[in-house]
DNA sequence: TAGCACATGTAATAAGTTACATGATTTT
DNA sequence: AAAATCATGTAACTTATTACATGTGCTA
């Protein structure tokens, strides 16, 4: 988490950039947010500065060159594998136990939500590329943003093509 | 997790058979399976029963009609949007941060992973084919095999196009 | 003046993993 | 005789979310 101190910011504005940002692969609740930054004070990875003179009392949160360390290493360490859940499967895995059209209707309700969420995605890149367009750090960012709309992409073609499994036998209780 | 009482079996049993099949999707601890058994059997979900005649003495649960109709029911509502975190995807998104070439190797370790786990999954679809040919089962249990495939498949796409792209920014610290 | 956005935090709870404890049986 | 596998379980710990408490300042 610490590594969310590129810029200068309070908790509060590091919530938000997460929700603008970083929404669709990592997000924190205050939860953590606050105890973690605590925490890095605690081990001198970031400074605090209470600013008083703007238009609302917040605590200014920046790394020091001890946590601009930790964050390269960090950068540098292979992520280790994550095993991830999805209930969609685990529905489909028993979809011989489900009533007729059931299953069916769990992928029909993710392709729709897929769908959205590939137009924000869309939406977002374009956004970004003007909002940020020299930014140094644009082109890592338009990567994970590809990334998700590579994965939603292959995932949309997944629903489509089961969906006309499951219409080949019968399993879709439509009108 | 009540679901997994299709077939009569045990704790351990379940773990295996969670390691078999549902392992890229969905796994659970003993510290997981044997409470949630113990809770089901309370709700009278599933009932057991202590097998001593076997090779080794073991609780056999089983699933009461109740549980059924739970499970059918559970098969119906929608799976809520999981939140889901990428690690890979955090450090690519800091990677202007990260030493040169640290972040394709990232990519580069994913890929390789990938790699496997692509052979593995077209592997066991090979041996589910001929294992459970005739299972009726079997086609969901397809479904859920062909999400891996897809999913992989584009993931492998996508880190080999931003390797180009890191490659052509002269990211990528190669001999 | 009501409500929303800003802002920080804590406590309760939920969810899940890891490690340990225990012991039988089978394989090497 | 040792090691692996079968088998069940618990305790400690980690991780994360949710809900609550508190208060300011701006805007409709």
């Amino acid at each position: 988490m610490g590594l969310l101190s590129l810029g200068p910011m309070s908790g509060y504005e590091m919530r938000q950039m997460m929700e603008q940002s970083t929404t669709n692969f990592w997000t924190e609740s205050y939860g953590q947010i606050y105890p973690a930054l605590k925490s890095m004070v605690k081990d001198g990875l970031v400074t605090v500065e209470e600013q008083t003179g703007g238009v609302r009392a917040k605590k200014v949160y920046k790394i020091t060159p001890l946590g601009e360390r930790r964050l390269r290493r960090w950068l540098q360490v292979g992520a280790k594998p994550q095993a991830y859940r999805n209930e969609l499967l685990l529905k489909i895995f028993f979809g011989d136990q489900a009533e007729r059209g059931a299953i069916a209707a769990q992928v029909v309700a993710k392709r729709e939500q897929l769908g959205e969420a590939l137009q924000k995605y869309e939406a977002k890149v374009i956004w970004m590329e003007t909002a940020f367009a020299r930014h140094p750090a644009m082109p890592y960012w338009k990567m994970t943003a590809r990334f998700g709309i590579a994965e939603t992409k292959a995932l949309i073609a997944w629903c489509d093509e089961t969906l006309a499994e499951l219409e080949k036998r019968g399993l879709v209780s439509r009108v």
